[in-house]
DNA sequence: GCCGTTTTCGGCCCGACTGTTTTCAGTCG
C-alpha cells in the first residue's frame, strides 16, 4: 500500500510539534501545520503523483524545501529531519502538549529544569511536588494537570473526541434556541466548524450580538447542561457541556457581528490568508471590525472584510484555505449546490428488507419534502441479516411500485435494488432481473479487507456490468467504528467515468461517505456524484442535508449531482450508462 | 519555511483570558 497523504500529513504534524518544543522559529512551526492540513487534505494521492513521475501540482504554502520532504515521505516513510528531531527531542513530549495549560515553552521548562521525558515522568514530578520549583508554575496549573492526567488515565492524553456533525446540532440547536430567550441578545449564530459543515466538530463557537454583554453572559453560565465552567470574561466565556462538549459564548456589538461571524467560523488559516491580505491593503481586520489607523471602515456584516480585501462572499463551506480565496480572486468561485435543487433521493430502505416503514410511506415522507422522485433500493438476498430480497420477492417489489405510481401525476417511486457486489466483482442478482429496474445502487458489504488491488479489480469487474449504475458508500467507512477500504479511490473513480457510473454521497451520520476530500476529487476526475440519504425511515431522509454540506465542502456544483435532475433525466442518463459531469 | 503591486530579505493575524506576577508570558482559538 502507498503512502497515503494522511500518512506524510502525520509525519509533518510531527516535526511540527518536536520543533515546536524544541523553541524553533514559531513561522518555521507554523509552515510544518500548514502543509500537514493542505497535505491530509489534497484530493490526489500524492504518492501516485510521484510515483507515476509527475510533478507535485503547485500547493499552497508548500515551497521548494517542503515539496522535496514530501518526495522523501513517499519514498522512504519517513523524513530524516523528523529522525534527528527525535534524536535531540524526546518524542514522548509531544504527548504533554496535549495537556491543556501545557504548550511549547512549558513543555520546554519541564525538560530542561526536571528532565521530564514523557507523560509518565511528567506524573512523577507532580507526585513528589518538583514542579513547584519552577516559575511560573503556581497551584491552579499543578491541579489543571493533575486534573487532565486523572481524566485521561494511563497511558497518553488522547485528542478530545470530536462529534459527528449530526451530534453536534443536537447539542447546538437547544442552546441556541436558549441563548435566543435572552432578551438582550440580537443576533445569534453557532460558528466555527460546525458553521463550515465539518464532517466532525470539536467545539462550538456561540456567537451572539447584543448591547448588554454582561446580561448574555450571566444568562449563558445558567444554561442548564453546563458541567464547568473554564474560564469567562466580559465578552468571552468557555464552559464544558455535561455531555463532554466544550461551548464557546462570544458576545460582541451589533457593528461588529460580521467581522466577529468572520473571524469565529473560520478556518484559523482561511483567517490568516484574509488578515494579512488586510494588512496589505493598510487595513487592520479583527473580530470587532476593518480598521484603516483607528477609522472603523465597516464590521457590520461579512460581506464588508471579504469586500474590504477586494473578494466577493466565500461560503463558509469553503473556507479552508484550500484555494477558495484565489478562486474568489479570480471570480472562479464554485456555484456551489443546495438543498433546494435536490429533487429526490436515490436511495431508501422499505420494509420488505431492513426498513421499517412500507414503500407507499417512504413515498408519501418524500413527497411531503416537495420530491419529484424516491428510488426504492432494498438490499440484495446475500446480505441475509437484512433479508435482502432474491428475485422472486424483487419481482413482486415491481408490481407493488408500479401500482402506487399509478396514484401519482407528479411524483414517481424508482424502481431499484442497493444489490451487494460479491467477492468476484460479480452482482448478487442476475442481469435478467436488474434489467427491469430504473437503476441500481451496487454496493460492497463484505470482504472489506481485500488487498487495494483485488479491491479496486472487484469494484472496476462490477462495474462493466451494464446495469451498474451508482456504487454505494464508495469507501465502506462508519465514522468511529471502520475505517474505509484501503484502496485509490482515484483509479476507481476514473473507472467509474469511463464507465458511465455514478459515485454515491451517503449523507448517513456515521458514513458520511464520499468525504468532502473525495468530493474534490470526484469534481476534478469529472465524475457524478449522486446524494442519498440511504434513509431507513422517514426521518432519515432528512439527513440530506447533511450530504449537500458535505457536497458543498467538495465544491460540487449542481451540474455535478445527479439527483438535481428530473426523474425522466435520470433515467435516461443510467440506461445509456451516460452518466458524467457537464 | 514561505513568499513577493513593500519581490530574494524581512516580514509573517490578532485578541481574550488565566495564572503568576507586580507588569506580563503563555496558552488558546
Amino acid at each position: 500500500m502507498p503512502v497515503s497523504n494522511s500518512d506524510i500529513a502525520d509525519l509533518f504534524d510531527k516535526a511540527a510539534s518536536l520543533l515546536e518544543i524544541q523553541a524553533a522559529n514559531a513561522f518555521r512551526v507554523r509552515a510544518y501545520r500548514n502543509a500537514s492540513r493542505v497535505i491530509r487534505n489534497w484530493p490526489e494521492s500524492l504518492a501516485s503523483i510521484i510515483r507515476r513521475g509527475s510533478d507535485l501540482p503547485k500547493m499552497p504554502g508548500i515551497g521548494e524545501d517542503l515539496a522535496e520532504k514530501i518526495g522523501e515521505a513517499v519514498r522512504t516513510r519517513n523524513l530524516a529531519l523528523l529522525t534527528q528531531l527525535k534524536r535531540e527531542t524526546p518524542e514522548g513530549l509531544v504527548a504533554l502538549l496535549r495537556i491543556p495549560g501545557l504548550g511549547p515553552k512549558r513543555v520546554l521548562l519541564l525538560q530542561k529544569s526536571l528532565g521530564v521525558r514523557s507523560v509518565q515522568d511528567l506524573e512523577a514530578a507532580l507526585n513528589e511536588g518538583r514542579l513547584d520549583e519552577i516559575r511560573g508554575f503556581g497551584p491552579k496549573l499543578e491541579e489543571k494537570i493533575r486534573a487532565e492526567l486523572r481524566r485521561s488515565g494511563p497511558g497518553e492524553p488522547s485528542e478530545r473526541k470530536r462529534l459527528a456533525l449530526a451530534t453536534a446540532e443536537q447539542i447546538a440547536e437547544p442552546l441556541l434556541f436558549y441563548i435566543k430567550e435572552c432578551a438582550n441578545v440580537k443576533q445569534a449564530t453557532i460558528a466555527g466548524s460546525y458553521r463550515r459543515r465539518c464532517e466532525t466538530v470539536g467545539d462550538l463557537d456561540l456567537l451572539v450580538s447584543c448591547d448588554d454583554q454582561e446580561a448574555v453572559m450571566k444568562h449563558f453560565l445558567a444554561f442548564e447542561d453546563i458541567d464547568q465552567v473554564v474560564s469567562k470574561g466580559a465578552t468571552r466565556s468557555t464552559v464544558i457541556f455535561k455531555s463532554g462538549v466544550q461551548v464557546d459564548l462570544r458576545a460582541v456589538g451589533e457593528e461588529s457581528y460580521g467581522a466577529a461571524l468572520h473571524y469565529f467560523t473560520g478556518s484559523k488559516a482561511h483567517n490568516i490568508h484574509i488578515r494579512s491580505m488586510g494588512v496589505k491593503r493598510g487595513l487592520k481586520i479583527n473580530e470587532y471590525g476593518i480598521f484603516r489607523g483607528s477609522r472603523r471602515v465597516g464590521g457590520e456584516s461579512e460581506t464588508d472584510v471579504f469586500k474590504s480585501v477586494g473578494l466577493p462572499y466565500i461560503e463558509p463551506e469553503l473556507r479552508e484555505n484550500q484555494g477558495e480565496i484565489e478562486a474568489a480572486a479570480a471570480g472562479r468561485l464554485p456555484d456551489l449546490v443546495r438543498l433546494d435543487q435536490i429533487r429526490g433521493d436515490l436511495h431508501a430502505h422499505s420494509k420488505a428488507t431492513d426498513g421499517r416503514l412500507s414503500i407507499e410511506e417512504m413515498a408519501a415522507a418524500a413527497r411531503k419534502l416537495g420530491y419529484e422522485y424516491l428510488s426504492i433500493t432494498d438490499h440484495s438476498k446475500r446480505l441475509t441479516v437484512a433479508r435482502g430480497l432474491d428475485t422472486r420477492r424483487l419481482s413482486s417489489q415491481l408490481r407493488e411500485i408500479d401500482r402506487l405510481n399509478e396514484k401519482f401525476s407528479d411524483f414517481r417511486i424508482l424502481k431499484s435494488i442497493e444489490v451487494d457486489i460479491l467477492e468476484d466483482g460479480s452482482l448478487d442478482l442476475p442481469d435478467s432481473i436488474l434489467s427491469q429496474l430504473d437503476l441500481t445502487v451496487c454496493s460492497v458489504h463484505s470482504h472489506f479487507d481485500l488487498s487495494a488491488r483485488k479491491q479496486i479489480e472487484r469494484i472496476l469487474r462490477a462495474m462493466d456490468n451494464p446495469y451498474f449504475n451508482i456504487l454505494g458508500h464508495p469507501t465502506g467507512r462508519l465514522i468511529g467504528q471502520r475505517p474505509a477500504m484501503e484502496f485509490d479511490l482515484e483509479e476507481v473513480m476514473k473507472g467509474a467515468k469511463e464507465r458511465g457510473c455514478a459515485l454515491e454521497i451517503n449523507a448517513q451520520p456515521e458514513r458520511m461517505d464520499l468525504s468532502d476530500v473525495h468530493c474534490r476529487l470526484a469534481k476534478k476526475i469529472g465524475v457524478m456524484v449522486a446524494i442519498s440519504t440511504d434513509a431507513h425511515s422517514d426521518h432519515d431522509l432528512q439527513f440530506m442535508k447533511f450530504g449537500v454540506s458535505l457536497a458543498r465542502r467538495g465544491w460540487l456544483e449542481r451540474t455535478q449531482v445527479l439527483n438535481t435532475r428530473s426523474c425522466s433525466e435520470i433515467v435516461r442518463l443510467v440506461r445509456r450508462k451516460g452518466v458524467s459531469a457537464a
